[in-house]
DNA sequence: ACCAAAATAGCACGACCGTTCGTGCCGCCG
DNA sequence: CGGCGGCACGAACGGTCGTGCTATTTTGGT
């Protein structure tokens, strides 16, 4: 029990690690053998067929996703503090070419026309990303941090559309100031979002648990 | 001469239509061939090779977009007005599932790790896109209808970070709400451009050619 | 140390991929 | 009228894909 699930595991994290290079549907079972050293029926008899490969494949890609991005940012104070620290790991996340978060632009980009179980999870998988999102603004505003008035899921969907951008001037782009632009775009909109004559919040100081930052 | 060039033509159309829901590399050409209603071999002698065909559609996808997006947007009043024509144009693109917009984005995201002749041209186009945007917004500085201090490649990655959270929410997530917020965003975007005191333009009424808005 | 069970390898299959080749059907020019 | 070049066709090749079937090895509990 304990050494199939062992690798199955590494076959999933390497496999999260080549489908953000090349699309889930990229991802072919020969080479994902060759690449764990094993062979494709081996491979193959973890999961009974390749949707179900790319489902788990998904999975731990949104495992690794929050844990690195979601659950460090809920770690921080709550309000403008907490909203900084989601942008602050998820551009880090980005920049470094972690797979976790690059998958899912790009399974979003393959699957937006072919339907199937992968593109509803995949579905499932966003909107709670965007509820995250406006679950922390929300917490801002209860904190007197942002306006009353403010739409938590427009905040959501302007963040996505920051990060999207961001991604793409990163990755395809090549794009030097790419992350600044980012971070400019970001600024304004807190600075939209905040009553008005509130000061700015610095970004939180290493507030919490620093360990496995960097990891 | 012209005969091959027409049924070329015919491919091409075909090949964006069906590019932009299977992307460039999810383009087959025994597919292609079957929805022309062509033989794989007598399709295949038009581009000697599949690279080519991609470049190709690419290119038409391209036209595709300056003829339906950029160019109308051109021919509307300079400053704000081009501006908001420009997005109209973009987003009604996207809405009506237009398959040349579409293309890029989905390009963007199946290529942006493999390189080669196709991702060049790709990034070319982005770059060019982006440029026309910067350009329209530079005209609007020069208008008096923008701030000096603003940075038009800055308004250029906002304004397609709209786009594309506006794509993903309606083309994935199926949000009929996105299109409200990508417009919410758009006149916040301008808000922050427009110098201080300056009310905002309406949107130009069907000034030029309105014929073919609709189509 | 043994043995059932779990895990992996070997092999073969049908389907589809991009690509090549030989051939036939045309209209155009001499 | 006859040859000729542009177009499209069918068949076939080598390769890779996902997926079953059957051994064989490895593992873990007693």
């Amino acid at each position: 029990m304990t050494k199939g699930a062992e690798t199955r595991q590494a076959i999933l994290r390497k496999g999260v690690e080549t489908a953000y290079r090349v699309g889930l549907g990229g991802l072919t079972i020969g080479h994902l053998a060759a690449a764990t050293g094993m062979s494709k029926s081996g491979l193959f008899a973890h999961f009974r067929s390749k949707e179900l490969l790319q489902m788990e494949v998904l999975r731990e890609a949104r495992t690794e996703f929050i844990d690195t991005v979601i659950r460090p940012a809920l770690l921080a104070p709550r309000g403008e503090p907490r909203v900084r620290e989601l942008f602050d790991r998820w551009v880090e996340c980005g920049r470094a070419r972690m797979p976790g978060g690059c998958l899912f632009v790009k399974a979003a980009a393959e699957l937006d026309e072919q339907d199937g179980p992968v593109r509803d999870q995949l579905v499932r998988d966003h909107l709670d990303l965007y509820d995250s999102c406006a679950r922390m603004f929300s917490t801002g505003i209860a904190e007197g941090h942002f306006r009353e008035d403010a739409d938590p899921l427009q905040f959501a969907a302007d963040l996505d559309g920051i990060m999207l951008a961001f991604y793409h001037a990163h990755r395809l782009l090549e794009d030097e100031q790419s992350e600044a632009r980012a971070r400019h775009a970001f600024e304004r909109l807190l600075a939209d979002a905040r009553v008005p004559g509130r000061p700015p919040m610095p970004t939180a100081a290493p507030s919490t648990t620093a360990a496995g930052t960097t990891a």
